[in-house]
DNA sequence: CCTAGGTAGGTGTATATACACTCCAGCCGT
DNA sequence: ACGGCTGGAGTGTATATACACCTACCTAGG
């Protein structure tokens, strides 16, 4: 019964662009690090735990700005993987994830290819205007 | 072989900080879309069929700036609940996605939760940095 | 007409994401 | 010691996301 709304507001949804903007550097930084067979948000977790040492699921959650169950499943495949593993612990609730050395070798190995996006982006945002208004699919135009 | 990498550099990764803030802001969205039903992305698209009218699939993801096959995915939820169907068309090949009187009320009466969550997002960007950091966390301080 | 190639789209599979709910372990008051 | 409470973590379910692969349809050349 209402008619009267201007939709053409929504062309600036700020969840539109920040989802759209996630998933264009994803997939950059995705294509870079396949070759080492590694997703961007498993490398996240990786580095993160290396900066960090062992860590409680919900902090490294909190760290990373993620649902805890997310990380959660996340981890799981890293677990299956061989690159994390479960710390023991004082508090028998707490499962601090834990680097393994087949994890740190994985990271080490893929830190080149992430450097290569990481550098790709910042170029991307020193040419382009500060907001993050990328072009659909110029993204992929590297290849 | 290799333990000079410095991985401190990995802070800064653009890909967890676009990945984070569309976290972050996708929550949000759902949270307030929530009672009516809708998921950030699913009002993304009907907006776009909104204002851009029947629309292939191959050239809304584009709009969208999102992969074809992810949105086929996506159109098949909003189908089954009745907000789109296929619009006829010359060409056999092409499945123009079409909002149906449904979906078009579904999107109006959830305009003003749309609204309410792009108005926080516009308070938060005008207060905090202009980078995207949000303090994991801050953006559920709301409830 | 008929086939080769290109275009539009869907499927199989795997991961990512989050909410609601459940489970287990420690803690604390009586 | 027991019983409830709280905190840390996992599960069930649904959607989102993308790549590799497959199918259906058009169109141009013969």
């Amino acid at each position: 019964m209402d008619a009267t709304v201007d939709l053409s507001a929504c062309r600036g949804c700020h969840c539109l662009a920040a989802r759209r903007h996630a998933r264009a550097v994803t997939r950059l930084f995705d294509e870079k690090l396949r070759p080492h067979g590694l997703r961007a948000t498993q490398f996240s977790v990786l580095a993160a735990l290396a900066l960090a040492g062992p860590t409680p699921v919900t902090g490294l959650a909190e760290k990373l700005g993620l649902e805890r169950t997310t990380l959660t499943r996340i981890a799981a495949v890293l677990e299956r993987h061989g690159w994390v593993s479960i710390a023991p612990s004082e508090d028998a609730r707490e499962r601090p994830l834990r680097l393994t050395g087949a994890g740190r070798r994985k990271l080490v190995g893929a830190f080149p290819a992430w450097k290569e996006a990481q550098d790709l982006v910042d170029r991307w945002t020193d040419a382009q205007d500060p907001a993050d208004r990328y072009p659909a699919g110029s993204v992929r135009q590297t290849r």
